[in-house]
DNA sequence: AAGAACGTAA
DNA sequence: CTCCGTACGTTCTT
């Protein structure tokens, strides 16, 4: 939440507040003295350095300001950790746009402000993006996110001073000393890979007596390895990324925000765009030689010393200087002419080589922004040994064939190793594309791969490129980042989510964010098709519900798919869109009801078990036959398929709540190729049934797209539905014989749960057994509204307002288009009837 | 070409 | 809060 406006500050609260804005004495970056704003009081006793001390290096802002927050007044408990009026607003901060909350580290930008393109611009490299709807942008200042500002080459009194700059309060104490505290020791130490092995360098001999001393990384040390050698200052500029075109990277965009600047601004960076390239030349000036120690380490500890380091704040930067690399043979490899990349692509590239050299990091674009463009740019860039990772072994002909298109590459120099093709590129360096458990396979290796992995880890490679990187921290395929030795990472994907919270591992396995894109912003200008998300609610019949009740949750799920009424609302949707010509994509995550939908609806249906010729033969008829607008997918369809004629997309079990999925299923209309057409929208519906588990599930798999800027209209009925010909389930005896041909399918499966209990005693009985019923009237009596989703007040309220506004009057374009439409339709099938 | 074995997601 | 079930992927083997 934004501060509470106020003007002044009086009281206890004021007190605390000039307590907490004054420097403490050891901040080594100066307060900028035009700054009239922060200094205020004296300084700080020794305790309260002490806290900061502490606060800051256990990682945590909030501990810290919950040890100062102990309540000084009875009536600052009524706000808690949320009271800021202490904060008092500059004069002209009508023209900032910035919030920041001093307590969790936050930063509230306002998007309408003038200054917005420029904030967001320089928060997205100074902090991560919780949540970017319409009006108000959240981003947390973290640790690791100023890691990642610090290695795109911002110094710490460049972010104090531009947040400052465009904040509408005076930048809190406390965040200036986190800032200061935490970008202080980045870069001091470096891992660096040698002839296959790997060194941790300084030139602070005192930093490494200092890693040499912890107890984790000491043991990883190699005995006798210790070196002292001469390390020419890096020779930045003259970097050329392929493709753009600008020199070293940043691009200028229009800057209108420089116009509308207020007079205190005009007094910072003259250009401040231009940040990270005056910052380039600064770096420039420095040529004299250094002195770097160096220790080497088992390269098997890799990953525990780069975790260690992380903790212990001294985050290894991994730099790669392909320019002055001698020892690896360069590869003959260039971006075609006609390859002209996109601005963020430029961007986001920039992040990577801001230095002149190559950084380890991970960008995420949504799919379908065209992330194998910038991997295969950044392998052109660094022109030595490239390893390609995928997660099958269709991408990894798509990597291919993705990079001859796009590059001039020798196709003898980019080999393929999968399972049933093991090339090697016969001159000197090369390109390998292959997949994560090609590389990480433990037990039976076939004689070739092993000959093939021989290859691979006997030789240093320039660039190693992870797809789909947020699949690297599962437990095995985290082994490739210290199974092969290469020189710099680059970590490519579009949803940077995981259920569990192995995500932050990437900061050490591969590196930090180096860029993130706005999915909005890059519809806005058409890269990628705007969609409009929908939530159908579709009740449940009588009969449904009242099995769904008595049953165990597993059958549940299967009762609340195959609700007829979903049915019916699946059925009207496709007849709706196909009638606009759209082609269709309905995802089911259960096999059973994406059988029996596609039967009954006539369509063609694809699943694991579909033979290799007949997926293709569907897939084909999909992209260009007029008669085949719907295909029916199960979770095969969630990745790896590519399928850029579709433009809606209709799920029908969503199941569990995987944010990571439902961004996946979207991305799969976000590349329609007529989303440059005049009012193209693309359409994504969830089809829930209200009053179960789905509710909730559904809420929680739509907060990704939520934050990235997606608003979800809930439809509780469709007009017209009643009047569809042939409308399925329409009769109750259609619907009873639905009913028990599913409550059969469940008996199935009871049968065997039934074994499972008797054999462990723990679930014994059926569905009539006393402990049964015991704990299924519990859970119905406890969770009714919990199922609904109905915990949620903001999302309760949300969709009253919403549904009051459907029913009525709409004045969503597309609702009322919607409801036009089906106005006429009924008009003509009452006719026809 | 099909199936066993293993691993992953949520 | 965690474990569970299921479907799917890849690989190697027959």
């Amino acid at each position: 939440m934004p501060p509470k406006r106020k003007a002044s500050t009086t009281g206890s609260r004021s007190e605390r507040a000039s307590k907490r804005s004054t420097p403490a004495p050891s901040t080594p970056m100066s307060v900028d003295s035009s700054d009239e704003y922060s200094e205020q009081g004296e300084p700080p006793d020794e305790s309260e350095a002490e806290n900061i001390d502490k606060a800051i290096n256990k990682f945590s802002l909030e501990s810290y300001n919950r040890q100062q927050h102990q309540a000084t007044d009875s009536a600052s408990q009524l706000f808690g950790s949320s009271d800021f009026a202490y904060l008092s607003l500059k004069p002209d901060h009508d023209n900032r746009p910035l919030w920041i909350d001093p307590v969790k580290g936050r930063i509230i930008l306002e998007s309408f402000s003038p200054l917005a393109a420029y904030a967001q611009d320089f928060l997205t490299t100074i902090a991560e993006p919780l949540s970017r709807p319409t009006f108000l942008h959240e981003y947390a200042l973290t640790p690791h996110s100023l890691y990642a500002a610090v290695s795109v080459g911002l110094l710490p009194s460049d972010i104090i001073n531009v947040l400052d700059r465009l904040s509408k309060v005076p930048l809190p104490e406390n965040i200036r000393e986190f800032i200061t505290k935490c970008t202080a020791s980045y870069g001091k130490v470096k891992l660096v890979l040698k002839h296959n092995r790997y060194f941790v360098e300084s030139t602070d001999p005192e930093m490494l007596q200092r890693l040499l001393k912890d107890e984790v990384v000491g043991k990883t040390r190699i005995e006798g390895s210790d070196e002292i050698t001469k390390e020419k200052a890096p020779q930045m500029g003259g970097l050329v990324i392929p493709g753009t075109k600008n020199a070293a990277g940043v691009k200028q965009q229009p800057d209108q925000a420089q116009a509308q600047r207020t007079d205190q601004d005009a007094e910072g960076p003259a250009k401040e765009d231009d940040i990270f390239l005056t910052l380039r030349e600064e770096d420039d000036d420095e040529d004299e030689t250094d002195q770097v120690h160096s220790f080497e380490i088992v390269s098997d500890d890799v990953e525990v010393v780069q975790k260690r380091c992380l903790e212990l704040e001294f985050p290894m930067l991994e730099e790669y200087d392909f320019r002055n690399d001698e020892v690896n043979p360069n590869l003959e490899i260039d971006l075609k002419p006609s390859a002209q990349i996109r601005h963020y692509q430029e961007k986001s590239l920039s992040k990577m080589f801001g230095n002149g050299r190559a950084k380890s990091g991970i960008i995420v674009l949504p799919c379908g922004a065209g992330k194998t463009l910038v991997g295969i740019t950044a392998a052109c860039t660094i022109k030595k040994g490239i390893v390609v990772l995928c997660t099958s072994s269709m991408s990894v002909v798509q990597w291919r064939n993705e990079f001859i298109k796009w590059s001039n590459i020798n196709p003898d120099d980019i080999a393929i190793f999968t399972s049933d093709h093991k090339e090697k590129f016969s001159r000197s360096t090369g390109i390998i594309v292959s997949t994560y458990s090609m590389v990480t396979q433990t037990k039976g290796r076939s004689h070739d791969s092993q000959k093939m992995m021989d290859f691979l880890q006997g030789r240093e490679w320039g660039l190693m490129i992870l797809d789909e990187v947020h699949v690297v921290p599962a437990s095995i395929f985290r082994k490739v980042t210290h199974s092969i030795a290469t020189h710099s990472k680059l970590g490519l994907t579009a949803t940077l989510l995981r259920e569990d919270d192995k995500i932050r591992d990437l900061n050490f396995l591969i590196g930090p964010k180096l860029y993130e894109a706005n999915w909005m912003e890059l519809a806005e200008q058409g890269h990628i098709a705007k969609v409009q998300c929908a939530e159908v609610w579709c009740p449940m019949t009588t009969e449904f519900y009242q099995e769904y009740l008595r049953e165990s949750s597993r059958k549940r799920s299967l009762l609340y798919i195959m609700n007829p009424r979903k049915f019916q609302a699946c059925q009207f949707l496709i007849d709706y869109h196909e009638k606009r010509g759209d082609k269709v994509i309905v995802f089911s995550d259960n096999v059973y009801a994406l059988e029996k939908y596609a039967l009954k609806l006539h369509k063609a249906y694809i699943y694991g078990g579909t033979p290799q010729a007949e997926r293709l033969r569907i897939l084909e008829n999909f992209q260009h036959n007029d008669l085949v607008n719907t295909v029916f997918l199960s979770k095969i369809g969630d990745t790896s398929l590519d399928l850029p004629e579709a433009t809606c997309l209709i799920q029908i079990s969503s199941h569990y709540g995987s944010r990571r999925q439902e961004a996946q299923r979207l991305g799969r209309i976000l590349r329609a190729k007529r989303r440059n057409d005049e009012g193209f929208n693309a359409f994504f519906y969830s089809l829930v049934s209200k009053d179960t588990q789905e509710m909730y599930y559904s809420s929680k798999r739509q907060a990704f797209l939520v934050d990235q800027g997606y608003a979800f209209k809930v439809i509780t009925h469709l007009q017209g539905i009643e009047n569809l010909p042939n409308l399925a389930y329409a009769s109750p005896q259609e619907r009873t014989e639905l009913l028990q041909e599913v409550m059969l399918q469940n008996e199935t499966s009871a049968d065997v749960e039934k074994i499972d209990g008797d054999l462990f005693g723990e679930r014994s009985g059926g569905p009539g057994s006393k402990r049964f019923a015991k704990k299924g009237a519990r859970r119905t009596a406890g969770m009714l509204s919990d199922l609904s989703g109905g915990q949620d007040m903001a999302y309760i309220e949300y969709n009253k307002s919403r549904n009051k506004e459907l029913k009525g009057k709409s004045q969503n374009p597309f609702m009322k288009k919607m409801f036009r439409d089906q106005a006429k339709r009924r008009a003509q099938n009452t006719n026809l009837d």
